[in-house]
DNA sequence: CATTTCTTGTATCATACGTTACAAGATGGT
DNA sequence: ACCATCTTGTAACGTATGATACAAGAAATG
C-alpha cells in the first residue's frame, strides 16, 4: 500500500508544481496550496490530536464533502502535511546543515536557523516533527512510520556530513561520527521539548555550545 | 490555591503511609494505594489524553461516584499520578544520581538505571514524565507548572552534585556545571523520546556514553 | 443541450469523552 | 435503634469527535 493514494498524490502534486494545475473531467478545485499550508499552521500549533477536523476544516476554508474527497481521513492530512512541512521548513534547515563550507559552521548555522523560529510570532511551535514523537501520532502504525524513517534520514545526512569532514580533515581521525550524529539528534528532540517550557534563547544557545564544544565541533 | 485539596491530600498521604488508615465519620473505603498504582501504570503506558476515565476507573476497582468524590477530575489525578511516580520511579534514578561516590560512577548509574526499565515488559514506556512535556499535557497550566517544577528540580540538584564533585578536585576548575547540567537533563528529554522508537539499548549506551565523555564525564 | 462525471455543502451518524445527579447503602455517633 | 453523614454504583447528561450519505450543482464532453 503506497503512502499516499493517487487521490492525494495529486492533491499534494499541486503542492510542489504550484503553477501546474490538475483539472480532471469537470469540476472546480478549492484552493488545495492554501489548504495544506492552513493545515500544516494549524497542527504545528495545537498538535495531532487536539486539533479537530473541524477545525482544521475552518482554516482550509473546505467542507466535509470535499475533504473526505481528496483527503480521506485526519491521518492522511497529517501525513501531508508532515511531508509538507519537510519541503518548506526543515528543508531549509538541512540546507544549512548539508552546504556550509565548514561542519562546525553548519552545524551551529543549523540550531540558529532553528532558534530564530523561536522568535518568530508566526511560527506557532518549534517543531512538527519533534511533536510528533509523541504517544498521539505515534500510535498511529502509518504516522510512525513515517516520523522515524525522518529522523533516521535526518541522522544519516548528518553522519555522511561528518564523515566528509572527517575525510577532509576538518576533525580528528579518531572523531566517531555516526555516535556523535546520534548525539545531536536526540540532544534535538530534546531540546524542542525543554524550549517549549523554558522559551530562554539565551540559554539554549549557552549550553548547545557547551555539546557542541564538548564533542568537537 | 494548594497543589493538592484536603480530599485528595488525604487521599494521597494513604499512599505515604499505607499503615495509616483514616477512618472519616462513618463509611468504607476503596484501595487507594492500589487505585493510584494502576492509574500511573495506565498513564504511564497510554499517555495522558490517550487514556479515558473509564478506563481508569476499570484499573483502579473503582466507580464514577468514588471517583468524582475523592479526586475531583482527571487532572487531578494525573497530577497524583505524576507526584506518587516522582516517589516511586523517579527516586531510584535520583537516589543513584545523587549518592554515589563519584560523578560519573553516578550519572552511568543513572542511565543505567533508566535503561534497565526499557527490559523490563512490566515498565510500559519509558517515564511518564518526560511524556508529560507534550501537548496534551503542557496545554493545563497546573499541570505545566508542576512538570516544569520537576524538570528544573533534576536540573539543580544535578547542578549541585557537579559543583561539588568541581570542588572535590574530581572535575577540572574550568568545568561548567549548570551548562553541561542542562545539556544531560534536555538530552535526557530526547533520550525518551529516541528510545520509544528505536528500541535499541546498545546504541542508546553507546552514544549516551560520547555525550558523557565529551562533556568531561 | 443533454449527459456524464465529479465536487461541494448540509445534515446526520454512531461513538466516545469528562462530568454530574441521585437513590440505595454503609458506617459510626448518640 | 435511630439519625446524620458520607460512599458507591447506575444512569444519564451535554458536548465533541471522526466519518458518511446524499441531493444539488458545476464543468467538460459529445
Amino acid at each position: 500500500m503506497p503512502l499516499l493514494d493517487s487521490n492525494a498524490r495529486i492533491f499534494y502534486r499541486s503542492l510542489q508544481f504550484q503553477n501546474e494545475i490538475i483539472s480532471m473531467s469537470g469540476k472546480k478545485q478549492f484552493d488545495y496550496d492554501h489548504a495544506i499550508d492552513a493545515a500544516t499552521r494549524l497542527f504545528w500549533a495545537k498538535g495531532y490530536s487536539s486539533t479537530s477536523v473541524r477545525d482544521l476544516l475552518k482554516v482550509m476554508k473546505i467542507g466535509e464533502g470535499s475533504f473526505y474527497n481528496s483527503v480521506k481521513s485526519k491521518q492522511h492530512l497529517y501525513l501531508l502535511c508532515l511531508k509538507y512541512y519537510q519541503d518548506t521548513v526543515t528543508a531549509k534547515r538541512w540546507k544549512a546543515l548539508l552546504s556550509e563550507s565548514s561542519v562546525k559552521k553548519a552545524v551551529r548555522r543549523f540550531i540558529e536557523i532553528v532558534l530564530e523560529d523561536l522568535d518568530n510570532p508566526k511560527v506557532p511551535n518549534v517543531c512538527l516533527m519533534a511533536a510528533s514523537l509523541s504517544n498521539d501520532v505515534l500510535s498511529s502504525h502509518d504516522l510512525k512510520k513515517y516520523v522515524l524513517a525522518e529522523m533516521q534520514g535526518l541522522q544519516k545526512a548528518l553522519t555522511l556530513r561528518l564523515e566528509a569532514a572527517k575525510s577532509a580533515g576538518e576533525l580528528s581521525s579518531q572523531f566517531q561520527t555516526e555516535p556523535v550524529a546520534r548525539v545531536i539528534v536526540t540532544y534535538m528532540q530534546g531540546f524542542f521539548r525543554v524550549v517549549r517550557v523554558l522559551h530562554d534563547r539565551r540559554q539554549m544557545e549557552q549550553q548547545t555550545e557547551v555539546l557542541l564544544s564538548g564533542l568537537g565541533l
